[in-house]
DNA sequence: ACCGCTCATGTTCGCGCAAACATTCGTCGC
DNA sequence: GCGACGAATGTTTGCGCGAACATGAGCGGT
């Protein structure tokens, strides 16, 4: 008795608009219009007849119509870059769930290259005339001077607006970074190694930052900086040269998966892990728990980040423009596991 | 010299339309039109004048009115469920990437629960009046006889569909884990033993059944199948009771992060790996190469399906419904590293 | 010189929706 | 008892675009 007049016969019809169940329901458009808006002022018996005729005939009111007529898209764009890249996937995640719920869609562009024009040109699609506002997730790229980004588009950047251009939420990474290297200086380390990101990632620049202010605020020994690009890769190849060196005895990695890599050269090399050198990572992706021995990490909360895109978003659109550029932040957490111990007594 | 007219001035004014840049370049609207779809029939001088206005203007088409009069969106959906699924996320990326390419968008709906009325409901919102077709991504629920789909949208299901209901991309699941099995019963192992994914999901049924059939055509002893949720930490639990087990010496896991627990359970139980029992993966996630040791496993080409499942959709959307549904099978590729070797002598 | 053709361009119209305005009631106050 | 009001509903209109059709200019063949 649902699905009744859902023809199901060969060709493809129009979709049943608000004329075809007006005239069902024996209504003007209008008072379909209203009924589908929940708008108070419908008879409750007229209301009642258009919503059954809206399930007789499977209506649904067409996006793009209504997005005309109100000059307001009810999507969000998303402009990512790798997807492979665990954080960038779970906030896209947090950022639908929450664009979902409060009653819009997610338009993601996934970008090849952080190159400027890739940038631009997926923002050109979507801006402007296809969606209400634009989250961009770790945009190395907005470091440069030269991305211009339309104006009038409210745009939030998710960790990675060194220049506070835009509004962003984003991870608190000094925190995280201290935390992590206080954990390994608490723990008796004379000093602590980083292998940082690649260095036009803003998070990355601003983890290295911090571990390097803690070491100085501490009077330890600053080690060269190690540059990364996040895969494990990377972390192996580095990882193999600081296990050749007696006097690395912590290492801060810049994410789980370069700590994986870094974890696997340490094995390679006969140093144990925690006895020899300690671990941290940062991220606390999912197996981190599992590798072996299991990370000492910093767990970022990818939900909330999601979350305080879209609200932030929604408030600057609802807003019309001209608001002042936020900040939210997002505290991570140090999670303390198997990789880490008191540092090695000295020979 | 470039976005001359492209005022910053305060409130948000109307963005410009065609008659916009028709007026400026004087000419009609049907002309910016028949320039901004790049028709042959135009003047060079009258093409280059209305860029131009385009151009001074910042014009953009308006996808909602485009949408509108077309009866076309050129927008896909893309409903998935766990974005933090590596092999998902790889596949949205990759989708993603190929729809751009052929001036589609992406709508991605990431359903939260696996229920029908989750899927329903995302399915819904996207469906008929707001995308030309959707592309489902690993969806265990479409199992369930109960799910019914809107009739006349288009959809592709990525390795999930069981029955065929709907045009499919899949991997070769049974091909995978033909390779794995074969691959440890050639080094010796008596028998395999399989930690498979959760049997809602179609891909890791499959996997499980070609296993079982392997060991069957091998004469091999076929040991009970065990059941983990993808997780690692369903690895791990699962690793734990194996461990115990002086008859395991080879292990199948469903999918890397499953193996990687495993993995752990086997080291914390003073079983070595590759020595004392062998372990294959199934993905080829980017770290998998770093385990300790590095995992044999089958990769996956994620890219490749990602391309299939537009390039399918597309066809069926251009040929306007009543197509076959067709079945296109992506080849997995066994990926030997450190973590199989011959099996040990019989006690 | 005239017909018939092609090509560039203009005009009209409708896609489906909701805002704004118009209309019809019934009801309340004095 | 009559005007004022408000609630339910209908009518008109335009959002921006492109299909379909109309126009008009230029050109070749006979």
């Amino acid at each position: 008795m649902t699905d009744l007049g859902v023809s199901t016969s060969g060709a493809r019809r129009r979709p049943p608009s608000q004329a075809d169940v007006a005239a069902l329901a024996d209504v003007s458009s209008q008072t379909v219009s209203r009924v589908a808006n929940g708008r108070a002022n419908v008879d409750q018996a007229t209301r009642e007849r258009v919503l059954s005729a809206m399930r007789i005939l499977g209506y649904q009111r067409n996006s793009a119509a209504r997005a005309l007529a109100l000059g307001r898209f009810h999507m969000l764009g998303v402009i990512t870059f790798d997807l492979s890249a665990h954080g960038n996937a779970r906030t896209l995640a947090a950022i639908s769930r929450a664009a979902q719920a409060a009653g819009y869609s997610v338009n993601v562009a996934c970008a090849e290259e952080q190159t400027e024009t890739a940038v631009q040109q997926a923002f050109s699609k979507l801006s402007g005339q296809a969606v209400d506002g634009v989250v961009v997730i770790e945009a190395q790229i907005l470091d440069r001077q030269g991305l211009r980004l339309p104006p009038g588009v409210p745009v939030i950047v998710a960790d990675g607006d060194p220049e506070h251009r835009f509004s962003s939420v984003d991870n608190n990474q000094a925190a995280g970074a201290v935390a992590a290297t206080r954990h390994l200086l608490d723990l008796g380390h004379r000093t602590v190694w980083h292998v940082a990101g690649p260095q036009d990632s803003y998070s990355a620049r601003r983890r290295a930052a911090a571990w390097h202010a803690t070491l100085k605020e501490a009077g330890a020994a600053v080690p060269p900086l190690r540059l990364g690009d996040w895969t494990a890769r990377s972390g192996h190849r580095i990882g193999a040269e600081l296990a050749a060196r007696d006097d690395v005895t912590a290492i801060f990695a810049g994410n789980d998966h370069m700590a994986l890599g870094i974890m696997l050269a340490l094995h390679e090399a006969g140093r144990r892990v925690p006895e020899d050198v300690s671990v941290v990572g940062f991220d606390d992706v999912p197996e981190a728990a599992y590798f072996i021995p299991p990370l000492t990490t910093i767990r970022q909360d990818f939900e909330e980040i999601g979350r305080q895109c879209v609200s932030l978003l929604l408030d600057q659109i609802d807003a019309g423009g001209g608001v002042a550029t936020k900040l939210v932040t997002v505290p991570p957490l140090l999670t303390v596991r198997a990789t880490t111990a008191v540092a090695p007594a000295t020979g």
